[in-house]
DNA sequence: GCCCAGGGAATCG
DNA sequence: CGATTCCATGGG
């Protein structure tokens, strides 16, 4: 496939052309990160012909991104896109090879299905979100709902994380080791406060490792590490390695995916079938019932 | 197996 | 409007 390139720079905005399908609005509001939101009144304006900027921090920085339907802009300099958000918005990776193999994975009216969710889905690209704060984020969001999981972290962000340009970077396994698990508590965190705790206790002092997830390339000893951890179950472990180590054939299950395996597919769907995409398989169909078929 | 644990959003009556 | 339900996981 041919790499992303910089076309030009204007504003801090930089144009980019690249391989395959880019959506700002879906990639953002597909539920898997949570410090994005609406184009922050600091950063200057994209291209006119831009829609749905975006604007967020991660790897400890503040960014930007819009897109015209043609190119991706990004707010960001030249060196923090090749060595940060060409990954981080999974540029680098072959999404046309990636959307071929979806298609051809089922048959009749299964793959029709999936046709459809992919046309409505078409752009949404999977975050390669650093590990720390994707299982951090995703054990908040267990029993949640998406604005309170945003104040939660935004709360640890602006308590423990490390103030920069822009806002709060998320607060390290060490801050929030030391911070205690009465004042994550406080924060509104609810019971999940006791597991975020002592995953950041574990991590802070190397007795748990997110680089030996990050390392061991079968899935099943991953998931099973990442499942020790107290509050972390099936659901949050395969969304943090799908959105926080790039195994992207991990395939989360929540209520919703239950429905559409089940509405949707007679109960029955092998996520093997979608081979190392079976995550963005899911994104796709979940955004599918979520946001495009109900309007 | 069953209930409970934050709390805000969604849905119901 | 108020009341109820929802949510992913672990512990009692």
């Amino acid at each position: 496939m041919r790499a992303p390139t910089i076309l030009s720079e204007e504003n801090h905005w930089l144009e980019i052309s690249f391989e395959g399908d880019f959506s700002t609005a879906r990639t953002f509001d597909c539920g898997q990160c949570f410090r994005f939101g609406p184009l922050s009144d600091e950063i200057p304006l994209p291209p006119a012909d831009c829609k749905n900027a975006v604007s967020g921090i991660a790897y400890g920085k503040q960014v930007a991104f819009a897109d015209n339907g043609i190119h991706l802009f990004v707010y960001a300099s030249p060196e923090d896109f090749q060595t940060i958000w060409k990954q981080y918005l999974g540029l680098d990776a072959d999404y046309v090879q990636a959307n071929q193999q979806i298609q051809r994975a089922l048959t009749g009216a299964s793959r029709q299905h999936m046709q459809t969710a992919l046309e409505a889905s078409r752009g949404i690209r999977i975050l390669r979100q650093e590990p720390w704060e994707a299982l951090c984020s995703f054990i908040i969001s267990q029993n949640n709902n998406i604005p309170r999981i945003r104040k939660i972290i935004e709360a640890l962000c602006r308590e423990y994380g490390e103030q920069i340009t822009g806002g709060w970077a998320f607060p390290t396994p060490d801050a929030l080791a030391g911070a205690g698990k009465d004042a994550i508590f406080s924060l509104g965190a609810g019971f999940r406060a006791s597991y975020i705790w002592e995953a950041a206790c574990k991590i802070a002092s190397g007795a748990f490792s997110l680089d030996q997830v990050q390392n061991t390339q079968i899935y099943e000893e991953a998931r099973e590490l990442l499942c020790s951890l107290r509050g972390v179950g099936p659901k949050v472990s395969a969304c943090a390695l799908l959105f926080g180590f790039n195994k992207t054939e991990a395939f989360p299950v929540d209520v919703w995916m239950q429905r559409v395996i089940d509405t949707r597919f007679g109960g029955k769907l092998d996520p093997t079938v979608f081979g190392n995409w079976a995550g963005l398989a899911q994104q796709y169909l979940f955004y599918y019932e979520r946001c495009a078929a109900c309007g």
